[in-house]
DNA sequence: TTGCTATTGCAACTAAGTTGCATTAATATG
DNA sequence: CATATTAATGCAACTTAGTTGCAATAGCAA
């Protein structure tokens, strides 16, 4: 679970700076239990009276993303990207069509068979992969 | 590996015309073997001398999505939605990053077990996933 | 042929994100 | 601390992808 003060850590030492906006997105980030859009960020500074523009969110967002702290997610029934720091390990999402809420799966060993398979009967070697499950969670059902 | 009389015949059942845009429209869908994207649709209608326009292309796509007979693929590296007929069965992607080639994959059944974990130790019921490969096809490793 | 209404085209609009540029503010250095 | 350097910011204008209202057009059943 990465800290706070090891990312910003990280980004000093790559010179780059430690500005009110930074340390308050990755903040709202790593306090964000679900992905969240620009807007959504956007909306959590100013409610915590961090002085924040819509431009410096998303170039914020790439900045993050860029440097592997953040990662993109699509969600398939939405139109608007969403963002959550990248722990340790690769992930997968169950998306409620009820609720909208969001868990995390981990299956990943898994799929890495299919990648093999992929590699082996068809020569494509497999870089990355993106996988989310839409369906109902326990209490919408 | 549904035909475009088929569909046609399926739709006029439906009360639905069959305009010169409509079945141009399938055609191209079926012809196309990657996903295509409504720009591209309307690019393929015009070099036809079909006349058409974006906002049919659109609304077109839309009828069909609703219908099942074509289904919406976001691509994780993509900001446009692709459309592609939808054959007997559920598919995936490999999406090569090199030469932006797609390959069809299918790998079904064994997602099903997954999903069948999900609901046994999470209570989510799984009603759809989407998931892509992206990497390297063999031309471009 | 005609009437009903599904479909179309246009222009205007929205949503999500990007860009250029002048200004501000972190931070390294003396 | 003072100051210079340049990373980061804010604004407005722009772009891209898709949507909407509405009047005109055209399938198709009768
Ligand atoms: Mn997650
Ligand atoms: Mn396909
Ligand atoms: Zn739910
Ligand atoms: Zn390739």
């Amino acid at each position: 679970m990465k800290a706070l003060a090891d990312i910003l850590a990280e980004l000093s030492r790559g010179g780059f700076r430690i500005t009110r906006a930074r340390r308050s997105m990755i903040e709202v980030l790593i306090g964000s239990r679900l992905p969240i859009s620009a807007e959504g960020l956007l909306a959590s500074l100013i409610k915590q009276r961090v002085p924040a523009n819509k431009t410096t969110v998303y170039r914020e967002l790439n900045f993050l993303k860029e440097r592997k702290i953040v990662q993109e997610i699509q969600f398939l029934h939405e139109r608007v990207k969403r963002y959550e720091v990248v722990f340790g390990s690769h992930h997968h999402h169950l998306i409620c069509m009820g609720c909208k809420s969001v868990e995390d799966v981990e299956l990943d060993g898994e799929l890495e068979k299919y990648e093999r398979d992929i590699m082996k009967s068809r020569g494509f070697k497999v870089l990355n992969h993106a996988l989310e499950f839409m369906g109902l969670c326990e209490a919408c059902r």
